[in-house]
DNA sequence: GGTACTTTCCTTACATGTACGAAAACTACG
DNA sequence: CGTAGTTTTCGTACATGTAAGGAAAGTACC
């Protein structure tokens, strides 16, 4: 496996195909065609190589989606101003972070990988640990704050774009909708109370108020 | 496709098998072998039948997986006496969700699927939407703070188990210890300061003290 | 019985990721 | 030049999910 930048080495087989070229031309394939027509053998031909090639440069397709992911947030992601104030800080960099996300759904195959650790968007962590020490945090408990806002960010992400994928791709009455049809008012009030509005209250964007609720609960732990 | 409790129709070939013969051998494979061994067409030879036989009584794979994460959750999740006092019941909830969720971690391909809307979870949601509006929220933002609590659940699972199957399938250094070696303290001093703890901050479970964090928020808010 | 219709089952075929092992292309050393 | 060692490339093979279309096994009406 070819290490990003490392020295040279000038034995063996001369490389044909580089790590570079291998990303750059799945990039292309995603953002022209969309991540379903990435596929190995369609990658290989389009380089001009074979599928089996691809992977010495690229451990398998997962990373070939990871280092997708890590230069599309370099593109994404560049520092800007931000609120001095610490919450806004916390607040507008996470903010940040799902925006990019959200603006880029293929990479929900990827988001659940590590945290985001996407060199670029390191910086959007470094400011979210630094604004909770600033407002009197301890290093650690703002790691942790850091963690949970992930997970909600994350989540976010994940649960709501597959939701829309699999309502487009089909005709048939949703598992929920069947659910709520079924649903007992005497059993479960508070849910049959909002079955009706529940799909609308689910399309809506929430995430910042409950991004907000969350920062609060953290800020006030402190 | 055979409804689940559709009334009979005497036309037609008689089937062979039925959906919860189905679900019941694929949880039986699950269960004694783990979801890695579980395949249509291992399925299919465990029922006696053929793998394209199976997609008259399951959509497709996904689907059968949904089945058996709602016949799990009928198994793990049975509603239990829950504090009186809103706020707790709300976190005791969601913890026991999250719990269940957690004992299982071959579900996280389908926690992404929609809400958690198995029909024997739903008395847990019941219990959070219904602990929000107790507290005073309305019906409306106690739906969203549900969906937040749901986002924070699902992306800690996922987030968590799906990093845990990468380190153990593998030996070489992670992305992220590969990031964390070249950090800049002068670029991103509170990273470099955590540095060394990171992973080891990483691996606490601090699910619950997020959930409060987050949960104090909402009612805060309201 | 015969024809039409319906539902279930099965055979075949394809696209995909990738494991395995061998061939190719180079350097180093004798 | 020849042999060994190293890295990259490639051909073949397999397991998997599932699309497409037809065969099988019933019922309903004549």
């Amino acid at each position: 496996m070819q290490q990003p930048s490392a020295p040279r080495k000038a034995t063996g087989r001369p490389p044909r195909i580089s790590r570079e070229e291998v990303v750059g031309t799945a990039r292309r394939i995603v953002t022209e065609e969309g991540v379903g027509k990435l596929t190995m053998r369609r990658l290989a031909t389009e380089i001009g190589s074979t599928p089996m090639a691809l992977y010495h440069h690229v451990r398998n397709k997962e990373e070939l989606l990871v280092l997708l992911l890590d230069d599309y947030a370099a593109q994404a992601l560049r520092p800007t101003a931000l609120p001095a104030e610490p919450r806004e800080r916390v607040v507008a960099a996470a903010s940040a972070i799902h925006q990019a996300l959200a603006a880029c759904p293929w990479i929900v195959e990827v988001l659940t990988a590590d945290d985001l650790m996407s060199t670029h968007a390191l910086w959007f962590v470094e400011q979210i640990v630094d604004g909770l020490v600033d407002w009197g945090l301890s290093l650690e408990r703002a790691v942790r704050g850091y963690r949970a806002i992930w997970y909600y960010t994350a989540g976010e992400i994940v649960v709501r774009v597959t939701a829309a994928r699999r309502r487009g791709a089909d005709d048939r009455p949703t598992y929920r909708e069947q659910v709520f049809a079924g649903l007992d008012p005497d059993e479960l009030p508070r849910l049959a109370q909002a079955g009706e509005r529940w799909e609308a209250l689910t399309a809506e964007d929430t995430y910042e108020d409950g991004l907000r609720a969350l920062v609060d609960g953290l800020l006030a732990a402190g």
